[in-house]
DNA sequence: CTTGACGCTCAAGTCAACTTGAGCGCAACC
DNA sequence: GGTTGCGCTCAAGTTGACTTGAGCGTCAAG
């Protein structure tokens, strides 16, 4: 059952480095199960929480920090509250990855050779520079 | 016409601060338009020049450096294979974007307290473990 | 005529998330 | 019995995108 594995396996199979799991383990959001003669050792219970923390943090979706706070808190609502900001961010950050992939497309078959003259383009930015200097002359 | 901004007003109309536009002008991403007795000015042209960086670097889309390459190419070549590859990026991130999303509401609504506890969210993390060890014991 | 707001340069500091390097221990293999 | 492989610790280095600090110039207002 209890299968135990060393940091390398554990390393190899998440497809991360054997310091990577050092440093989580250094911060408390991994800890190696056992310690025996100083070597880490990690079983399944430890391998769901870096699957977790993989899940969360991947891609910069959220920091250590943050995914520590979430994993650690043990009442609900110390984590509702981050995880609902961090569904704000999400949705925000997926309407600009939006924004970003239809600007991209359009210039991949746009007839311009230089992307600061394409006009598609250029109207977006145009109506930035004129918001920004809406108020005042 | 030309009307010719300060560094200050710049930055206040962008929403970003005069030493970041100081490095953008060191990196020659976007260079002031004139020197006025060492005193940076900006026109027109460096304005969009500057929207321009934020459409694509804000929230880290993309580097500066990617950023700069798009601008500078002066053959369609040069960036068409940036751009693309940012496009398969920015679907992957999208992805990835949605699968936190759905984790993340249903933790919203999960009757457990602690995370790691979650049945639901359980079953991807388990899947995740037994898929890292798929090929060895 | 000094104080404040704004500008400048150049060097150094910051942050997250690691990585790298020095120097060591222990076990196995030739 | 040396050397390779894996593990360890602790301190320091890395990267990107800025920020901060020291020290200075310039001009307008009080």
């Amino acid at each position: 059952m209890a299968t135990l594995r060393s940091i390398s396996e554990v390393a190899g199979a998440f497809d991360t480095t054997v310091s990577a799991l050092r440093y989580y383990d250094e911060l408390g959001l991994v800890p190696s199960t056992q310690r025996r003669a100083r070597v880490r050792y990690y079983d399944e219970a430890a391998l769901r929480r870096l699957a977790f923390v993989r899940l969360w943090h991947d891609d910069g979706m959220m920091s250590l920090e943050d995914t520590a706070e979430v994993m650690a808190g043990p009442t609900r609502d110390q984590w509702r509250t981050l995880v609902s900001q961090r569904l704000d961010d999400i949705a925000q950050i997926a309407a600009r990855l939006d924004e970003a992939r239809q600007a991209l497309e359009h210039l991949l078959q746009c007839p311009r050779d230089n992307p600061l003259e394409c006009p598609v383009i250029g109207e977006r930015i145009q109506a930035q520079v004129e918001l920004a200097f809406a108020t005042n002359t």
